[in-house]
DNA sequence: TGCGTGACCACGG
DNA sequence: CCCGTGGCCACGC
């Protein structure tokens, strides 16, 4: 993983995140070895909005809810996206959030 | 230059 | 995952 601008490193995991899965900021903050910067990889993703290569939309809070919705499009279209990979939530909570949980620090087993 | 703010998280109670 | 507090990094005024 180049080490460039702490922004492109996260931008750079979020493109990994396969589809139906999704991760938090913290566990990307983790694996980048920032663990205690977990804020900045939510300011980072907000910036990846308008980046159509990026599913920021997998990318939630460590406990499954969709805090960022309210930066996207409508506050609606973070949870339509998600539900159009498969993903079941309720009151902008992901459900069965462990089993969806993709966790970059074992999956790319760094 | 300094301070407030934020898609967060760990910890103690 | 309750609640309050501290810490982290980057940005805007």
């Amino acid at each position: 993983m180049n080490e460039e601008n702490f922004f492109q490193n996260v931008h750079d995991v979020a493109k990994l995140i396969p589809k139906g899965r999704v991760t938090s900021y913290g566990a990307i903050a983790n694996y980048l070895g920032v663990k205690r910067s977990a804020r900045v990889v939510g300011w980072a993703m907000k910036s990846s909005i308008p980046v159509h290569d990026i599913p920021a939309h997998r990318v939630v809070n460590r406990v499954g809810v969709l805090t960022g919705k309210n930066n996207f499009a409508t506050p609606t279209h973070m949870q339509e996206l998600l539900e159009q990979e498969g993903i079941k939530i309720k009151n902008d909570q992901i459900l069965d959030f462990e089993k969806v949980f993709w966790d970059p620090m074992k999956e790319l087993a760094l």
